[in-house]
DNA sequence: TTATTTGTGTGACAATTGTTACTGTGTACT
DNA sequence: AGTACACAGTAACAATTGTCACACAAATAA
């Protein structure tokens, strides 16, 4: 796991990853699992290793409006904030692709944050970048329309695989942003025009 | 200010309280004034005493989109969010009445954290409930329509005032939802007929 | 192969929200 | 008193978004 550590978290100091090592446990889950359910407890924190994670704020009604995303390297924000056993999950996490964690039971977080600088470093870097995003999620949400979000969308996706093909259908894409299907058709061909993208079945293709 | 930080701030243990007295520093605002602006460098952690708070995020096009309170006791979470000098705020904060809060250089935030389990508490405490607040207000403006989220901000500021007269003229209420005048008449029409608010100039009175 | 499912395109229409314009009406100020 | 101004009501219309209906093509299963 040492070299695990070095190469994703490389901030963290060797004595850190020593505690990491004996305590922690590395789990996997594969592409499509749900890795953290809305109400669910939380015991653990989670670093993840490989892989993305999609994290979603579920609707009433079943929606399941996507917010960020979580790459190897980073943390979910939510499993540091549930101090103690007691606090539920608020989000649903969910692995884009097969992906592998290590869990760090929550017991230690305070400790580590006492002793380990490089540990508290890191959890407030954590805080601040999620929180940070949430804004600008409801920046997106309260000040644009549809078509703003949707290209906004699309961006960060292909920021995050890295690429410009984004393999989704308009139903991938309206769930995520709690609309209808049709209402994605109408702005892609929209976009199209424009110049924007290139739409195929099950594939669009960036063209900016 | 021992006197009231034993008051305002009861979980703060002795020695915290003596570290704050002799670092911070008590600041008082008017009502209305703008406390820290969206871009601004923050170099203080806030602790809110007397009064009330609001926090917006600001649009690119001016416009000021509510999102929480902050109450005596609390703290401006993004003030500590940003643990280098050189962060910038992404909120807007603006005093709802006379308020007096205690501000505490950011350069001590780390130390203290190590130091004082009842301040790393606070702390985590603030982050989490702030988080959870940005949370609600994506739900809102994600999967509820204007009428929801209207009824809903009239219950909020109700429970913030304590009291079920509201002092807010269609157009305040209009901004914070980053909506037009017409439309949240329209809505208190509504709410209006169907026995929810009685409406007075310059006056919302809660019925329920 | 045929049949079925899934993804997409589109037109028509409803509902909601945003905009413009124009009315009052109460309040504050001189 | 008279004037100016902020606040509220409302009608008419535009724009956006949501919904329903249906057609059709590609992928998949039988």
């Amino acid at each position: 796991m040492q070299e695990i550590l070095k190469n994703i978290f490389p901030t963290f100091s060797k004595e850190l990853s020593n505690e990491i090592e004996s305590n922690a446990k590395i789990h996997s889950f594969k592409a499509g699992d749900v890795i953290m359910r809305t109400g669910q407890y939380i015991n653990n924190t989670m670093l993840l290793t490989k892989g993305q994670i999609k994290i979603y704020r579920e609707g009433e009604n079943g929606g399941e409006f996507f917010m960020y995303y979580i790459q190897p390297g980073q943390a979910c924000a939510v499993s540091m904030i549930c101090a103690s056993k007691s606090q539920v999950s608020h989000i649903m996490a969910k692995a884009v692709d097969d992906i592998e964690l290590i869990m760090v039971p929550l017991t230690l977080m305070e400790k580590w944050m006492m002793e380990h600088r490089t540990w508290y470093e890191f959890v407030l870097l954590t805080y601040r970048t999620r929180f940070e995003e949430v804004l600008e999620v409801v920046d997106n949400i309260a000040f644009r329309a549809m078509d703003e979000r949707l290209e906004f969308y699309l961006k960060r996706h292909a920021d995050a695989c890295k690429c410009k093909d984004l393999k989704f259908s308009h139903q991938d894409i309206a769930t995520e942003l709690n609309t209808s299907r049709e209402v994605i058709s109408r702005l892609l061909k929209k976009m199209e025009q424009r110049g924007l993208v290139q739409l195929h079945r099950n594939h669009i293709e960036l063209l900016v």
